[in-house]
DNA sequence: TTGTAAGCGTTATCAG
DNA sequence: CTGATAACGCTTACAA
């Protein structure tokens, strides 16, 4: 009772394996000879094997998703969005989490080599020179969703963090905040330096010093939780009393913001009236939480379609020249603001 | 500059192709031999490629989990424990997403004949005939974390979704609450069926009469906020003075509650004190709302765990009797109720 | 239009 | 212990 293969097929129908073949695969062929297969491919349940046709054909059909983080929603947006892309063009789309280690994310990309799909498109969480190495080694089409350095020669779309940050300290000096502090991630990830630099710049060019600055260990909800007392001097009673004391704070990703927000309300502050918080990824959750969040929206959406885009088009022809396209951010203001 | 295949490798080391498999699938081999087919797989970088042994084995090392909504929190902790288990099996997990067509999940488990997996894990959202026959009939082992009918004759990890809502039913009772509505996801949902029975029964156990209950148009946030003012009354003036206003509202997911909440907000309605909420699944969300929302855990991680279980062991063995396991639920008590 | 046969890159059998 | 060789299930020249 084993699977039925095209040769199973062939005889049943009394035909060559061959015509079966150009069949299912839709090439000339008489009205009859289709009849038949068709009939005997019913009778027998036959499913073409995609293994050996793409051993054959040396494609899956299949794109990978590799994402660090399956539980941070920024990434259920990315998803939905390449998803739309790739189905439409005939791809199926798997999804691979890496975690936060760099280390798993090259031995990702490394492993890519076995065949496992036609193209990979990677949001890396931390990069180093082996990524990129392993990258520009790939034998299968990558595209990344993040930043890494031109020199990689790689086809990427990335967010403009900096402006980001300068959209949120508009809004929020517009509104009369200038005790700004900031939430960060990881500073050692990718997201975390750009964010931490567009934070500093943006406080810059409205002549503002940081009020506080904390680095949580992920860019998770408990880590937020964790570090929202370090950044709002908790215990320290001499900064409260300087009013020292953030009148807003941004966070790296609406994960943290939500933590900090947790945190808020555990110390009786309200939000906005005593302390404004600025989310960024404007994911789901930034309409989920309460307040809701004011985000700064990174497209993630439209950094997952055209990141599929061009992982599609660079299937087509390897060999165009590899594109850096940025996406713009926008400011999508909610409650958790005045 | 194509790949290396291993008769590349074979050539390079001097030694035939034979050879190689044996050295690389750890097979008796001289020292020397050892040595002289790693340094070529070393110099030329040679990656077995995984579409040719699994023709070859018949084995990919790859399992699926395929879930109806990457966006609902409650399958990023069954996904992480899945994950878990696999991994440590040697196995690799792909995720994919069916949505809400029964259409579409039947449409995949009949793909999973192609052989893009040993093995797959499908949470089906809703259950017909043509599934059940689909999951029946498929090549490749088959678990379903959900309820379909004994006989189906395949393994299934389910919830007790009626204990639940017992449990939910019993501390809500304990704190005074007895004006219980019910906010259900669609009832032609093999969750959205077991929920509705589940609170029916558990009133009864209580003697009480249901205060309301409304059905999303699915298990999202936007469809719990949708449905939430007819849950309520809202603009039926009448039933509101009439007292017929809810005091707690248990609803059918963790992100319908959430939802709930927004427009109990919006209506000046506090939570707990005015209205009790309870959600189920006790997702991440859970705690990232606020105020922090009780949850009955209906063991999401576990059932992820024990299906990736009977997926491993089914595949060890297609002969064994399946087995029907049913995780037992528990209430996690947070600030959204007295 | 249809059939024959040669691979795709592995692993496994069977001699040596 | 090692080497040739026959599959695995499919597609695709090439021939008929």
């Amino acid at each position: 009772m084993s699977r039925p293969t095209i040769a199973g097929v062939a005889r049943a129908a009394g035909v060559s394996v061959a015509s079966v073949s150009r069949v299912l695969n839709g090439l000339p062929a008489t009205e009859e000879m289709v009849e038949r297969v068709q009939r005997a491919v019913q009778e027998l349940g036959y499913v073409p094997d995609a293994r050996a046709r793409s051993l054959k054909v040396g494609r899956t059909f299949q794109l990978t998703l590799a994402v660090a983080d399956v539980g941070n929603p920024v990434y259920v947006t990315m998803m939905r969005a390449v998803e739309e892309v790739v189905s439409a063009a005939g791809y199926r789309l798997v999804v691979t989490t890496t975690g936060p280690d760099v280390v798993d994310e090259v031995a990702l990309v490394r492993g890519m080599a076995r065949g496992y799909a036609d193209g990979l498109l990677i949001s890396p969480i931390r990069v180093d020179e082996d990524l990129v190495k392993s990258i520009r080694e790939c034998e299968v089409p990558v595209v990344v969703a993040g930043n890494v350095p031109a020199k990689a020669g790689v086809d990427t779309v990335r967010a403009n963090s900096p402006k980001g940050m300068l959209l949120a300290v508009d809004h929020l000096v517009a509104k009369g905040r200038t005790r700004i502090a900031f939430l960060n991630g990881p500073a050692d990830t990718v997201p975390g330096a750009a964010r931490s630099k567009g934070f500093t710049e943006a406080l810059k060019a409205h002549d503002l010093e940081p009020t506080a600055a904390a680095e949580a260990t992920d860019f998770t909800f408990t880590a937020g939780r964790v570090a929202a007392p370090g950044l709002l001097g908790v215990g320290d009673e001499k900064a409260r009393a300087d009013a020292h004391l953030p009148d807003a704070v941004i966070c790296a990703n609406d994960l943290l913001a939500v933590g900090l927000m947790h945190e808020l309300a555990a110390l009786g502050l309200r939000v906005p009236d005593d302390v404004a918080v600025v989310g960024m990824d404007d994911s789901e959750l930034a309409e989920q939480c309460f307040p809701t969040l004011t985000s700064v929206n990174l497209g993630s959406a439209e950094r997952g379609r055209r990141a599929a885009e061009l992982l599609l088009a660079r299937i087509e022809d390897n060999d165009r020249t590899p594109r850096r396209i940025v996406v713009q951010p926008s400011l999508s203001i909610r409650r958790s603001t005045p």
